[in-house]
DNA sequence: TACATATTTGCAATTGTGTTGCAAATTTTA
DNA sequence: TAAAATTTGCAACACAATTGCAAATATGTA
């Protein structure tokens, strides 16, 4: 089982440390996205706190997870679900997260739409963000 | 000119003090959207921060502004345009962040497409972001 | 207008979040 | 297995945001 996740880390160029592995294990088996007070808390052996903000930070830019902009402002990540290239997210997929269970769902299938944009802006990049119940919260 | 901003203020049932009619103003004449610390640079009469931050809450509760999620997930703020009801948001327009001079602009006209979700997934609100170059600064 | 009441402000103290430098520990490599 | 490279954890720091409380200000009423 961790041995796909050891092949990620060695296909990327990381060292192979408990802490990776059980973050990255983390997300593997996470229902949503996670922050970096979650993984703090379900660490079994603590992990420090900066070393977890600097393996979000790697994982990040090798492509391996995405932070996800929610609309309270807290920081959220996620798997790429394809290997992005470095430091280039092709995430493109609308994010959505629950009222009731504020769980943070990446859904890998719906894009992000185009808008049409007033004369003379360039866009580069969209984010979308829904909010409401999920499939397992709604009523 | 700051009249309007007072019967706004009466209208909310809001006392009328120096600091709100300040930072009213300042939101009344912003090129984009206002973070707490531009609020506190461009305050003429120090203002402080604590009564920055239960300003800016104030004003969001009574639906006079809203809170802009942007992708480094810093906290900005802006107008609502028509008088939102108390708590109860429906600025559903998208916002655009400029990568070079990082104004962050409400496109009022610029509605957020619906989408299609999974099955189950029940939305309430949607938000959107578009990154790139606004037209002051698209080379 | 003047006073009592209600609200708002500013200060001090506290909490939370994220960063940096550096020595010790661990992993990789040869 | 040992040396080199990388990663970790600690301490210290910087900054953002919140809370309690007394002083200051605004409001409603006589």
């Amino acid at each position: 089982m961790s041995d796909a996740i050891k092949e990620l880390l060695k296909k990327n160029h990381m060292s192979v440390t408990d802490s990776r592995l059980q973050i990255l294990d983390m997300f593997y088996h996470a229902p949503g996205a996670l922050a970096h007070a979650d993984i703090e808390k379900r660490a079994s052996d603590k992990i420090d706190r900066v070393t977890i903000y600097r393996t979000l930070q790697t994982f990040e830019e090798k492509g391996i997870i995405h932070t996800i902009p929610t609309a309270d402002n807290s920081v959220k990540y996620a798997l790429c679900k394809d290997q992005c290239a470095d430091g280039h997210h092709h995430d493109n997929h609308v994010h959505f997260v629950c009222e009731k269970c504020s769980k943070t769902i990446c859904l890998d299938d719906v894009h992000v739409p185009e808008v049409k944009l007033p004369k003379g802006f360039q866009p580069h990049q969209s984010n979308m963000v829904v909010n409401g119940f999920c499939s397992d919260c709604r009523s």
